[in-house]
DNA sequence: GTCTATACTTCGATAGAC
DNA sequence: GTCTATCGAAGTATAGAC
């Protein structure tokens, strides 16, 4: 059994290609979804042949880490820069509906791709690490408690927030309005009895 | 500009084969996801060509209509039948938490395809006035009131369930717990004062 | 270091034979 | 009801040009 070693090249990681690749993957991603981010696709957006695609990434599980770091970081970013100025509950529900199409994209690639669910852990727990953050400082100067830890009330405005976005994309609405409205003031209710001294 | 009237046959509704296919691509899509269900891997589960699916649905697109169908009408009867013998809101939680792939794998594909979201919104909007319907009851025996609209409760168990589901499959935990323990009691908290006549 | 050319495989869909 | 034949498009892999 004579065990090959593959010596393909690869693209430099800070090529300029390279960069307008993974750039043009996460528009069609959002738009049109992960079947449609094929090499073909990829080297048109670039003007060149489809097999550059598989020099720099490889395979197209790694276009989709790629994907994952550069939106993961960014996404980041616009979260801290945002809750700089307005309500906390407000930004993360925005953020997250806004994103909703591209993640639920890239969790679905997650539970089926071993290499992108390894990426995905990473980013899902950094990002709901920052919102946690962003939640408890929230509550602290306001001088109230949340009604759960920050982590789950991460966890549960983020649920419901990829959840109605995407319904509503397909034209449902049964429950949602009510739903959002009572679950943020459940969330940031103060649960402490009223009076008292702080 | 002529147009074509297509003549091409189709399979009958009530064949054998036909369901054989169906319940194939089920369980296909369930274990490996929507891009695993082909025509190949169907045909080849009953023993024939790989065309005789076309043959019985057109488009793969309709092999996946032709599972919601099947698989709501499925859900839904057991569901029904689950909550006559214990606690509504495990029973729901439980009950979208078993099918969160499969629901998940058709919701994303019903946000790309016209055809799957006309079938999906049927479906999604039966299966919530269900969950409605039993929330309300388990409610009204218990001489409780929900801390929101039926509906809105049925989606929020849905959306957290969903989540914590396909996480808890990619080795996430962040904040899981105290979400699910915290959202269930608040939703089936009495909401009134104590002391309130009733 | 960057990109092109060629070849193989799978998939969806259609037309028409048996 | 099932088959053969055929098509275009996509993904992967490897060899080699510049």
């Amino acid at each position: 059994m004579t065990t090959v070693v593959k010596t393909r090249r690869k693209g430099a990681e800070n090529s300029e290609t390279r960069a307008k690749l993974i750039q043009s993957a996460i528009l069609i991603l959002r738009d049109e979804g992960a079947s449609a981010v094929t090499a073909r696709r990829l080297a048109e957006q670039v003007g060149l042949g489809r097999h550059i695609v598989h020099y720099y990434f490889g395979t197209i599980d790694e276009v989709f880490v790629a994907i994952m770091r550069e939106e993961g970081a960014r996404a980041e970013a616009a979260l801290r820069e945002a809750t700089r100025t307005g309500d906390a509950f407000d930004l993360l529900w925005q953020s997250a509906r806004q994103s909703a199409s591209i993640v639920l994209e890239l969790t679905m690639l997650a539970v089926r791709h071993p290499s992108i669910a390894r990426e995905y852990r990473i980013y899902t727990e950094r990002y709901r690490q920052t919102m946690s953050e962003i939640l408890a400082s929230y509550a602290q100067s306001r001088g109230i408690s949340l009604a759960v830890s920050p982590e789950s009330a991460a966890l549960l405005l983020q649920s419901v927030a990829y959840t109605n976005a995407v319904e509503q994309d397909l034209g449902l609405t049964l429950g949602h309005e009510q739903a959002e409205k009572m679950l943020i003031d459940w969330l940031k209710s103060v649960s402490r009895p009223q009076g008292q001294i702080d």
